[in-house]
DNA sequence: AAGTGGTCTAGACCACTAT
DNA sequence: TAGTGGTCTAGACCACTTT
């Protein structure tokens, strides 16, 4: 397949019966006549006036467009210049923990084994992360989540331990972690702020992993928000390297 | 501050002398509410047409601000049935290479250093990452990027050597990761396939990098490919896991 | 002054879901 | 049937940039 192919493999004209909306047709037009180089970065694109013009769209769905190819970075809009082709920036690239959703999917072969549930005296880092007083009672938890009969995350997690505040229920939601990662999530989390670190195994993870030493992983830190903003839990998992693998695209994709 | 507080902390009408969108303003308004709890995970959001008598807005107007809480993943929209607050879901986290651009950001401490390029034989792997045949001539590039005089990142590269191809430029442009990471980004790359991955540091790579071993790194695998779609180039950053970390927040965010 | 993108209106029509 | 979200129109007015 050649360059001027690509150009002629998508009709360059909006399909009224179709079930896609105009918008969309109009954006993968644009977005298929970059790729296939007839706009390089840089070139600015024709006015929304000519595309209403060109494709019989109104300016309304034009906008809608450029706006959608503007969100995926394709093109960047100035006011009273114009639009034009964005170059590549790697900056934008961006992976997420869909991935992660991939190994919990099939939850028959998904288990999440409990090796400890107590509740002990907030050390001095706990507690900074749950906001509360170094020696409160705060409860921990480890886990190991196993997919495939393979131990695949080990995870050590500090909760809120507060007669007042509705523990039972926000440990069993957030135990079921499944639930947070592929399924319907969490009603009483408002929000999570995510870290991801590379680090060294030891020992103990090593051998909850089935993992010679030394060994890489990644470490994924969290820590949960009521809505009260107040910290639920603190905890991190450790995933081993091999079975895990961050992936993503960044440029024009057809 | 309480929930009550936060609730009214912004004004609940579109102010139509303000700078901000009307419905931006419409879309903060929602979240700052589903923030103080006004509305949970799972409520229903009063329908467009009461949004549009409520805050004097056209529909258009309304629809445009529940796309943005659509887009940040805060509410879920359903046809016919109304528009929902959604739970958190981890799967929805994203963490993107722009916190690898702070590194590069300050461009008089950021120093790239050529230690090697030469042309060698492709091996098999390189063949098949760049799509030429095993033997073929490609450029071997290893260079050590520092920021303020410390070591961050040592990066390995297998660039297409074909004198019918714009090499040159194309090795230029690639060159100036600063370019690629904070900067205009690249002209001739249409798009690139990203990985990241945690790794046990080699000795050459620690020595490099200055630390001792075992040491865990970030791996950052990229391939890059033209407006052709063919491969331009391979390889791979590694990083201190000591000097990098990527973060990010899920959920609703004031 | 002319051309560009940015916002907004006041409807219309359609598809889907519930009752 | 009534109510919901989804798309689209044909303009209007504004802010900004270039000539």
């Amino acid at each position: 397949m050649t360059a001027s192919d690509r150009r002629n493999s998508r009709p360059n004209t909006i399909d009224r019966t179709s079930f896609e909306p105009a918008y969309s047709q109009l954006a993968n037009i644009l977005k298929a006549q970059i790729a296939a180089g007839a706009f390089r970065p840089g070139d600015q694109l024709p006015s929304e006036g000519q595309l209403c013009r060109t494709y019989g769209v109104s300016p309304m769905t034009v906008r809608r467009s450029i706006n959608l190819l503007a969100d995926q970075d394709v093109v960047a809009t100035a006011q009273g210049r114009g639009t034009f082709v964005k170059r590549l920036q790697l900056g934008t690239a961006a992976f997420d923990l869909g991935e992660l959703q991939n190994l919990f999917s099939d939850e028959r072969t998904t288990s999440v084994r409990l090796l400890d549930a107590r509740i002990v005296a907030a050390h001095e880092r706990a507690a900074n992360k749950l906001a509360v007083s170094v020696g409160d009672n705060v409860i921990y938890i480890r886990r190991l989540i196993t997919t495939d009969e393979r131990p695949a995350f080990y995870h050590r997690e500090y909760l809120i331990y507060d007669p007042r505040r509705p523990i039972v229920e926000s440990e069993m939601e957030i135990t079921s972690l499944s639930g947070l990662f592929s399924g319907s999530g969490s009603a009483i989390v408002k929000r999570a702020d995510l870290a991801i670190n590379a680090t060294l195994m030891n020992e103990e993870e090593a051998n909850l992993l089935q993992t010679q030493l030394p060994a890489a992983a990644f470490l994924l830190e969290h820590i949960f928000y009521d809505f009260e903003d107040r910290p639920l839990s603190w905890g991190w998992f450790i995933a081993n390297s091999e079975r895990l693998r961050f992936t993503t695209t960044v440029g024009i994709q057809d």
